[in-house]
DNA sequence: GTCGACATGTAAATTGTTACATGATTTA
DNA sequence: TAAATCATGTAACAATTTACATGTCGAC
């Protein structure tokens, strides 16, 4: 079964709002979004993928007469599944900006104990992570050498800061 | 002229001490280098490829006996004027990792004086890209959507977190 | 003598990158 | 009307993921 990638997933969020290809682009050039390539060559092949599989249709806007790409009912389903997903320990190490994509869109889909029980699901995994991360370097700490252990120090407080703006954002959500 | 991906200056790095492929899937897998795939479909062919262009070569170890791959003089050439690069401002944008992976290695080649001028560069490219991040939510912070201006924040964290991470480093190092 | 760790690979499918290419439409 | 922007693609190449596959060696 089908499963779009990470550049997938972005452009069905963004295509919450019907786009055209070349806005797509644009988007990925001009906001914090550009972690994702802009490119003809990785856009347009993507979108084509995205359409065989029926996640997405192209249509002609009837006030501005202009061929766009918008959700079908299943690309919706899709992206409100993915959503929806706790986050997982795999995720916290190394896919922190998927996550911060499926917090973006999310807000869009799921009620405010959804979201907080996913911000719980990061928290618990962040916690996990840090603790990893101590006890890895506790243990090692006479042998690494000297710019091993500052790189350390920076991945630990990386994971830290992730752990402030999570707790941030659920007192944020909480006193809504 | 051929360049190695990330994976294959991680590879290098690793050899600056002799190791077997396995050894360099057991780093992967156990330490806080764990972004890398551990997986022998990825560390295979990445170290024929490396072999290929003669960066690494293989020996019998004549204490243990055992074969293991080694860094070439042309290979150790080439992770050296990897580390004396400086960062660039689409590093630090996305590729923070690969940064930290040169500011290890470059333990071992570089003086005093060259690991400064690193981080000044990561330092000054830090405060240029807080200044756009900052700017666009601030040109847009009426327009954003809830969650979206929450993420924006949590990208403002981790950047000021490196920032900080990277007057710490300096510190430390002028202070040695 | 068997089980787990050591050790190294290949094959297929997918994805992404870089570069090339084209044409329409708007704007100065 | 020339230049910039809008708009969409393809082709070649390189790299990664997942799964399959094999064989050795030491310890218990």
């Amino acid at each position: 079964m089908y499963k779009p990638t990470a550049l997938g997933y972005a452009i069905l969020g963004l295509l919450l709002q019907p786009k055209t290809g070349y806005k797509i682009r644009k988007v990925f050039d001009s906001t914090p979004m550009g972690e994702y390539s802009s490119s003809p060559g990785s856009i347009y092949p993507a979108l084509n993928r995205l359409k065989k599989e029926s996640l997405i249709e192209q249509y002609i806007d009837s006030t501005s007469g202009k061929k766009q790409y918008r959700l079908t009912i299943l690309g919706k389903k899709e992206l409100q599944n993915w959503c929806s997903k706790p986050a997982s320990f795999n995720e916290i190490q190394n896919k922190m900006n998927e996550l911060m994509l499926r917090f973006v869109f999310m807000e869009y889909f799921v009620d405010t104990d959804t979201v907080i029980s996913f911000l719980s699901s990061v928290k618990q995994n962040i916690n996990k992570y840090i603790e990893q991360l101590v006890d890895y370097y506790d243990q090692n700490k006479t042998s690494i050498p000297f710019h091993s252990k500052l790189a350390m120090e920076q991945g630990i407080e990386m994971v830290r800061a992730n752990l402030e703006w999570t707790e941030h954002a659920l007192n944020t959500i909480i006193n809504k």
